[in-house]
DNA sequence: GTTGACTATGCAACAAGGTGCATATAACGT
DNA sequence: ACGTTATATGCACCTTGTTGCATAGTCAAC
């Protein structure tokens, strides 16, 4: 599995504590690989009795204390063989699919509303991120890597909701006159 | 959940025992979600408890014997409300992306071949659902709802794979050379 | 001084999914 | 007789993910 794999990701661009961990999986990483928080302070400890990451407690003045974890040699090199091992893509998994194929039996207009509903989601992601490629990359990917994989990650947010909202227009072609 | 959602519409559409589900997720439904025989059988009993299908054991000559499921009205009911009820698209969850955002700390060359294999696999879907486009669709969508939604179906993968290809080929653009 | 918001960490129970193992009938080829 | 393949059904264990609950320090506002 690759939660453990996606929090040294993190931990390699930069120590954090599980807490600053779990504000990053809600931003940036996070539209890749969820975690809550109850996972995250699961899984610390397991990546620590690995020795994948090391830990230190820190005490703060005007917050409570934090405990920082910081990703190991060990842990640089289990992460470095990952990205070179073969994983497959992740299985298709499509409710709203089931969905559609239910309403061959049931009836079209049982999903329909589902299907505008995605629309609006969609178009809705769609807008927002082409907003940041706008303004955040209106002249082009950059130099450094970073900046680079950021674009990419970006990029592969715009293609995903893009496709998503064709389908439903073309899905609402075809099912709305039945 | 919804492999329960994804069993009853596979019986919707035709009685069917453990086996045959199974053989049936691992063709058609399958590709919007999948299912272990492990999990089937698991699933069946919970289904039948839940009085959403009813079993029958029916004897066979030249093959062991088999227990057939087929939903009743309450099934029925229970697939017709989860097809309005607003579920969330799937989150997303890409340990390719992963890995990209983990390049950019250790280096691209470790994801390279990566990308490159997922552009094989996407590539190869994309020609097979192509194909299977050109054969049975060549002349449209069809007038009936199983045949639309078929076509539905198809297109979600065509789209999907095409834009997964897409991505691969800016991502390998963006870090061959950097 | 109490309430709410933010920081910070965790446990327990349960649901879902994956892996490995186990069993049995029956046809077919060799 | 013997192994192979297809049919047919299941258990046990473990990992992962979700949900609900619990605790505690600090600050600002009221």
């Amino acid at each position: 599995m690759s939660l453990k794999h996606a929090i040294l990701v993190s931990l390699a661009e930069r120590p954090a504590s599980g807490y600053e961990l779990v504000s990053r999986f809600d931003r940036s990483i996070g539209y890749f690989w969820r975690a809550s928080h109850q996972q995250m302070y699961r899984e610390l400890p397991k990546l620590q009795t690995a020795g994948w990451v090391s830990a230190e407690d820190v005490p703060q003045s005007g917050k409570p204390d934090k405990r920082v974890y910081a990703i190991t040699d060990a842990g640089r090199d289990a992460l470095a063989k990952w990205l070179r091992a073969p994983v497959g893509p992740e299985p298709v998994r499509e409710s709203l699919m089931v969905k559609v194929r239910g309403a061959a039996v049931l009836g079209a207009d049982h999903v329909l509303p589902e299907i505008r509903r995605h629309r609006a989601l969609h178009a809705d992601k769609l807008a927002l991120f082409r907003q940041i490629e706008r303004e955040q990359f209106g002249d082009g990917a950059g130099d450094d890597a970073t900046g680079r994989c950021r674009y990419l990650a970006l990029r592969s947010g715009v293609l995903y909701h893009e496709s998503w909202v064709r389908w439903c227009d073309e899905a609402l072609v075809l099912l709305e006159r039945v």
